[in-house]
DNA sequence: AGACACCCAACTGGATCCAATCTACATAAG
DNA sequence: CTTATGTAGATTGGATCCAGTTGGGTGTCT
């Protein structure tokens, strides 16, 4: 559930990141599959991991268990693991699953947004939209949900912004792949310059804006990808 | 995020369930922690669970990766796996969750629930009854989530259903720890009764009805917890 | 008596080894 | 020619073994 929360007090400054190397490991493969390295349906073979990482089958076997959990692979005894492949239909659920988390954590988050807050959010989109325009698609998958993180940490609230991670980073995997694909996230870039200045205002209407920008996220992505399964099969 | 699906597919019969040594270690242990054997902040040695299942260390290693994705126990590198504890404001964000998923996914169910749907959850419910006045409490902890599951499954929405059931399982310990405390079950008996008759009736109503029932279960739950706590320290 | 260094027991982390199971290909029978 | 069967290689599952870290206790020095 709420795994992958390195980093998760920044409160105390000078914090070593001591990790074993199995969460070494679900880190850099997790990312490798945000990444689309490892694509849909693709298996992972335990001895070719651990060869390329140069350690044992063993910490990858214990990484594979924390990716399963994150859901994204499954593994069959005996069969292996496998990049987990999702139904369009559930992608959408995804979507609106944040949608209405997001929303409901940010209306929280608005009465206690600090100029601080904000401040860190401003130069968080600052880095997103340089990497944007460098066409840096993991940086940019990876600054969209810290800018959307950054909105949402006054509220407080520790157990829904663990369950929205948990989303975030099924979605990612999709988000970066439409950018791939399309330019949609053009829109998704003057979302967020509205979203932050609402939020400077503390006006509450950036509560539904938040719902279209993350449901209009969605219906774009869906389009992109059944526009590429009609314009062909290929991979 | 959407681990513990087992039998998520009832559509071909004559399925048996095979699954590795970890994920069993897993089921049980959780279960374990679940009826209160692991107390909160206890720690769990893997040598010893090892030797209680008679098998190695390393699919007790595995299980414990498991069980702390679901957010059940934390362990720190070099210094083994404590069960997880959680501040009462977390609890009661649990539950707010809950009210809040639940709500919306019965908002789909509602309309498509059917006689078989209905009679099913009618059958649990009975069972749940039955546990309850027998003071099965790890039976009802049980039944009474397999209750709103079955209430849940005709919404047809998987990533909802299995981000629900893993809240559930975090919020199931501390239901089970009220119900050694408290009566207060006797109230969600009869609310669970009443949302089964406003289900069979389709009555929108139910699902403000299901959102009282959840979040009065947190209070009563924090209540009875502070109540524990104050009337003395002992464990 | 208190503080510091060192050592030892307990435990976890990781590697290697062996067993069980699956997949694919080859072979044989209908 | 198709289908069933058997066998070998590949791959996963689990056990055992060794190394590294932690924390506590003891002994010594001030």
């Amino acid at each position: 559930m709420n795994e992958m929360l390195e980093q998760k007090n920044p409160r105390s400054k000078y914090r070593l990141k001591r990790q074993s190397l199995p969460e070494a490991l679900a880190d850099s493969l997790r990312e490798r599959i945000l990444n689309g390295e490892f694509k849909e349906g693709e298996p992972l073979v335990q001895e070719a991991i651990a060869a390329e990482y140069e350690c044992s089958r063993m910490p990858v076997r214990e990484a594979f268990r924390q990716l399963e959990a994150a859901g994204l692979i499954v593994s069959k005894i005996h069969k292996g693991a496998v990049v987990t492949t999702l139904p369009s239909e559930q992608i959408m659920e995804l979507f609106e699953l944040r949608a209405m988390l997001e929303c409901d954590i940010l209306t929280y988050a608005l009465s206690r947004m600090t100029d601080h807050h904000l401040n860190i959010s401003e130069q968080i989109l600052e880095q997103l939209e340089d990497a944007y325009h460098k066409r840096d698609i993991a940086k940019v998958g990876a600054l969209n949900w810290e800018f959307h993180r950054s909105l949402y940490v006054p509220a407080d609230r520790i157990q829904t912004l663990a369950l929205i991670q948990g989303i975030n980073v099924q979605t990612d995997r999709y988000i970066r792949l439409q950018l791939l694909l399309t330019s949609a996230f053009e829109e998704a870039e003057q979302d967020h310059r509205q979203i932050l200045k609402l939020c400077r205002s503390h006006d509450p209407s950036v509560i539904e804006f938040m719902r279209g920008h993350i449901i209009r996220a969605g219906h774009n992505l869906l389009d992109a990808l059944h526009a590429r399964k009609v314009s062909g099969t290929v991979a």
